[in-house]
DNA sequence: GGATTAGATTTTGTATTCAATATTGAAACC
DNA sequence: GGTTTCAATATTGAATACAAAATCTAATCC
C-alpha cells in the first residue's frame, strides 16, 4: 500500500475510513495496530494516533491498554452524524447571514456562479467543499470549528456518494443556501443547511445500502425523531 | 511536578488546561514540547498527543512541523464553548425526555434527591457530573457523544467556578432540568439545559475576570447573538 | 466437567533515537 | 539601510526499542 506522507496519522485515519465505507471493516471488528502498520509500511506510533483521531470522531472504540475496535457504523449512525453536522452548519449559516460581510458574500457569489456552470462531480465536489470552508471560516469561532472538524473525515466521503448519485439535487440545495445567505435571512439560511444535509444523508445511505455496506432495511428513512430536534434550530423568525 | 500516570497524554492535556485557567498561559503563547515534557518528567510522545487532543478541543493551534501555540482564549471563546455545549445538551435532554426510559428516570431521580440534600461544592460537583453522564449515555449516540467529549476538559473546570460561586443557582438550574426530564417535556428539558449552561458560563466568566485571567471588560455579557441561535433549538412545542 | 488461577503470549503505551522540516541569524547584494 | 539568500540551529514527526498491562492457554482444583 502506497501512502501520501505528510501527516502520516491523518493518512492512516483516512485509510481506515475508506475501508469502512468500502465495507471491508464491520462494526465491532478488531483493529490490529501492527497489521495496519505493516499494511501501510509505517510505524505504529502514527497508526495509534490515527486511531485516536477516529476515536474522537466516534468511529473507533478504544480503552487504556485494550484493543481498538470499529464502533457501531450503520445507517442510524451516519444519519446522526449528518443531523449534527447539519445543526452546526445551520449555526454557521445563521451567523454568516446575520453579519452580511461583503467580502464573504462576494466570495460565495463567485463560488455559486462556478457551481451553476460546472459539470462533473469532481469539480462540483471541490467547489462545494470550498463553499462550506468559506462559510465556516467566516461564521465559526474556535470551538465551533473544532466540532465541525469532527466530521471532516466522514462527511466528505459520504457526501461524494450523493454528488455522484444526484448532482442536480445537490446543486439546487447548495444554491438555496447561497440565496438565503446573500439575502441575509438567518432563519432561511439555517433551514437550507439542514435541508441540504438531510438530502445528502438520504442519498448517501441509499448508495451504501446498494453497495451492501448497510443492510437493505428501509425503515429508518423517515421515522428518525432526531431530525425533529435539529429542526428546532431553524424554527421561529429572527429575534 | 508529580503526575498521575494512567493515560499520560490525558494528564498532559489536563495539566495544560489547568495552566490556561490559572492564567499562566496566554493566547498566542508558544507551547514548547520539550519544556512541557521535562517539566512533567515524561517523554515527548504523550506530550505531543496531549496537545493534539487540545487542538481537537479548539484550545491549541498546531500545524505540520510548526510549533504549537495557545489558541485564542477569552470570554467570548468560553461563551461559545458553553453555547455549543448547551445546544448539544439540549439535544440529549430532548431525547431523554421523549424516550421516558423508566430505568434512566429512576437513576436521575435518585441523583436529584442526593443533589437536593448534599452540601459542599465537592459533593455537588461529583453528583452533577454523574447526572450529566447518565443523561448523555441515555440520550446520545456515538457521534453526539464524540462532540460532547470535545468539552470534557474545559466545561468541568469552568463549571467548578460557578459551583463554588453560586451553589444555590446551580442546584436550582439542575433541578429544573430534572423536573422537565421527569415530566417528559422535550422542549422544556432542552430549554432548561440551555438556561443552566448559560448561567454556568456567566458565573465562570465573572470568576475568571476577578482572577485576572480575562480582562475586566463587561460588555459581552448580554449582546452575544450566539445565544439567540442556540435558543432556536428549544423554541416551538413538540411536533 | 466446569471454574479458577498462574504463567506465557500478545498488545498497547512510553522512552529513546533518528530523520525531516521550519526557524533563525548573519553575510552578501541591491 | 533594507532585503534576500543560505547555512546553522532548533523543533517537530516518525521509527525503533523497551516497559507495562491485558489477553490467552493450559494446568489445577472443586
Amino acid at each position: 500500500m502506497k501512502l501520501e506522507r505528510s501527516n502520516t496519522s491523518e493518512a492512516v485515519a483516512a485509510y481506515v475510513l475508506r475501508r469502512l465505507f468500502d465495507g471491508d471493516l464491520r462494526s465491532g471488528q478488531r483493529l490490529d495496530l501492527d497489521a495496519i502498520a505493516e499494511e501501510l509500511g509505517v510505524s505504529r506510533v502514527p497508526v495509534r494516533e490515527g486511531l485516536i483521531q477516529l476515536e474522537r470522531d466516534g468511529l473507533v472504540e478504544r480503552a487504556h491498554y485494550r484493543r481498538a475496535f470499529v464502533a457501531e457504523f450503520d445507517d442510524a449512525t451516519v444519519r446522526e452524524a449528518f443531523e449534527l453536522y447539519g445543526m452546526l452548519s445551520a449555526l454557521t449559516n445563521r451567523r454568516v447571514a446575520r453579519r452580511r460581510d461583503p467580502a464573504v458574500l462576494e466570495a460565495l457569489g463567485k463560488l455559486d456562479e462556478a457551481l451553476a456552470g460546472c459539470d462533473g462531480p469532481d469539480e462540483f465536489e471541490s467547489l462545494a467543499r470550498e463553499f462550506r470552508r468559506v462559510v465556516n471560516v467566516a461564521g465559526a469561532g474556535n470551538h465551533l470549528r473544532a466540532l465541525l472538524r469532527t466530521f471532516s473525515g466522514l462527511v466528505p466521503v459520504a457526501a461524494r456518494f450523493s454528488i455522484d448519485d444526484a448532482l442536480a439535487e445537490e446543486r439546487a440545495a447548495l444554491h438555496a443556501e447561497y440565496v438565503a445567505l446573500r439575502d441575509g435571512d438567518p432563519a432561511a439560511a439555517g433551514a437550507a443547511a439542514l435541508a441540504h444535509l438531510r438530502l445528502t444523508a438520504d442519498n448517501a445511505i441509499r448508495a451504501l445500502r446498494r453497495r451492501g455496506v448497510f443492510p437493505p432495511g428501509d425503515s429508518s428513512d423517515t421515522d428518525d425523531p432526531g431530525w425533529d430536534d435539529a429542526a428546532r434550530i431553524v424554527e421561529g423568525s429572527e429575534a
